[in-house]
DNA sequence: TATGAATGAGCATTCATTCAT
DNA sequence: CATGAATGAATGCTCATTCAT
């Protein structure tokens, strides 16, 4: 039993340690770019071994998104404690700073980079990562307008909306610019900013809501 | 005379051709997949002329990017004839049938993946694509604001939140999935419902400026 | 003592199955292509398994060599039943279906093939194939030559002969094509017609042999 | 002009060495066990260079054993000076050394060896070799029929049986014991022999045929 | 005893780059 | 000036062989 169990643990972490191997390298250097033999020694394994567990370089890559959208699918519910502004402040700020992480920004470009090589791992990653948090923001967006709070037609335009409005600008830039990275005065304009556009076009009563908001953004930038 | 400018017509020729051929193989097959003997022979040039052009294939994609940089710089003018409503509507059309354009979705892929690589073609199309038209568009906005048309604080964000509220969505969706491609009905919902909402946060007159806007998508969608 | 006979048992089993997997694969693949893993797993065994019974390639080769020369040497008498060109007729027909059989082509080839690699294989199959063969025709003709019934100097030259006027021509053919099979009909001409050329060549009543080997072809060929 | 046929010399110069150098490697270590390394160090030429000229390895060797095939095709008359005994006895000597010719065994072994996995290199070479010879004999038998010389009814088989007869045993030999090579001693005997059973099976008028057969062997051994 | 797992060395093939012509 | 020809250095992948279990 312990025999066992102590070969499937190295299996496990020797899959392990190819993965994120693989995940640095082909970030790093594209897939064209990535050579099997660099995979393999930023696992610290053999390029034989590295074989047995991926039987070529699309295997490898295939497995190594999956992977990666696996981790990803532990995204972050959106219903956190307090009123509408409160949650929507608080969401912003999570959202945002786990979107424009580095390395999520690195295996975003990467997959596009490879959509055309790899389609279904564009799909997947948009199904499993954008679309399954809009599907989070619209939920809630229609219990706010159930609430009375909110006012519109389309739930996933507005959701999308608010996602435009927040990030659409630094994601793109970052995503040109890898070296630039906002630092969270940055990011607060663009997330103050968003909301309050969000606010004033969809809130029942604009005027109160912004208060708050404001209200809001003062207490967290103490 | 004439002989030196029939060299340097056929040189202007065999660098165009050689720019055209870059663009494709990279577009193609990224900076790493793609060959220069493919370069070549897409240009009908042999191996060594290519190289008496560019030193490098690093160089030759750097000259290409920069190439199409210029291209683009002849971007279109956010002011054309009518009233504000008519015109954001018509640059909204514009900018989005020009953006979501398959190979500038494909350009800028490549983009994108090479950022680490040549950060400086990033920054650079950053700054004469996106940035140039944030420009262009800033002043357009501050002009409506000084008309008192439009309210605001931050013109840049302003600008920002138009761009993202019409194309943040199906930009983000065809990076990831380059054989979707949004229709005009497609392109309709997002750009009716980006300009609703801009108008109803920013209109000094809301209501007067939306119905307007509704006349303007019912003309133009006949 | 019967745990220890159960072991051998299995260990012979094992052997076997080795081996025969080992002359699939090599016959299949020649030695270069043949890979240790193909052999190990068409045994149903591991490779360590395989290196137990084995050390290397080149044992495993000259064994499996060995083992199939072993089960050819028990080969087929030449004296049967009846008079001399019965015996021959009947002999002809054994042989001739025996040595060219595809499997024992194929052994053949692969054994040419790595004749410069492995020059024992091809002297020890040369010694116990056609070499001790070809005694015992030696013997049997050189038992007729005293019955009275041929006429000969050498009794190697003539037992040679024999094996050239029947064998020669299919088996060459058939070496370099190995889609090609001989059929009965093709195999009656060249034996039917090769114990003709001998008898008439070596008989000391060819007039007489020769009738009785007509009728002898007849009532085969009913 | 003399530019091109400079560039074009070289060219053929390569091909040249190209091939000789694949048939002394594939013919050293088989098809699998030769390596297009081994092939362009033993030319004298970079790996890339072998591939500009043959797209593979599989190219290589067809085009190496097509001519071959080619050159063997330039085969030895079988009409010679003298009457039918000295015409034969000097074919088979010609045709015993050009064929016993250790470079020819070798490419026999490695035709056999492939034959599989390039059947139509095996058929080809059958077709050049083989084939083509017999026809020249069979052409040369019917005319000493006619001539009233020999007697036969089916001239291939005629053929064959000389063939049979005098090759068969050596030949098989040496396939199976590369570095067994018979001399003029051993030549001598089979060919002797050969000639004799088969002139004691076809001649019209044997004990006179086989007379000259001994005189012009003591004439030969001379 | 039998094996899953591991690897150094090698293989066919390609690439960015440079001469000789 | 433009090119056919050449190559050192990889690249993806496989193999014979060996341990640790």
């Amino acid at each position: 039993m312990s025999a066992l169990s102590q070969r499937e643990r190295n299996r496990q972490a020797n899959q392990q340690k190819l993965l994120e191997a693989a995940l640095a390298v082909f970030s790093a250097m594209g897939y064209s770019g990535a050579s099997m033999d660099a995979v393999a020694e930023a696992a610290g394994l053999s390029k034989p071994t590295l074989y047995k567990y991926f039987d070529s370089k699309e295997t490898l890559f295939a497995a190594m998104m999956q992977a990666r959208r696996d981790d990803m699918l532990m995204a972050f519910e959106v219903t956190q404690p307090g009123n509408m502004v409160q949650q929507l402040h608080t969401f912003a700020w999570g959202y945002a700073r786990t979107v424009m992480r580095p390395e999520l920004m690195t295996l975003a470009r990467l997959i596009m980079a490879e959509a055309h090589r790899f389609p279904q791992v564009g799909r997947a990653y948009q199904a499993s990562g954008p679309d399954r948090l809009l599907e989070g923001m619209m939920t809630y967006l229609e219990d706010q307008r159930t609430a009375g709070s909110l006012v519109f037609q389309d739930a996933e335009l507005a959701a999308q909306d608010l996602w435009g409005l927040i990030l659409s600008a630094p994601r793109s830039r970052a995503l040109y610019e890898p070296e630039w990275q906002p630092d969270d005065a940055i990011l607060a304009r663009y997330i103050n900013n968003g909301l309050r556009v969000f606010l004033r076009a969809y809130a029942t009563e604009p005027d109160q809501v912004l208060a708050a908001l404001e209200a809001e953004i003062a207490a967290y930038s103490q």
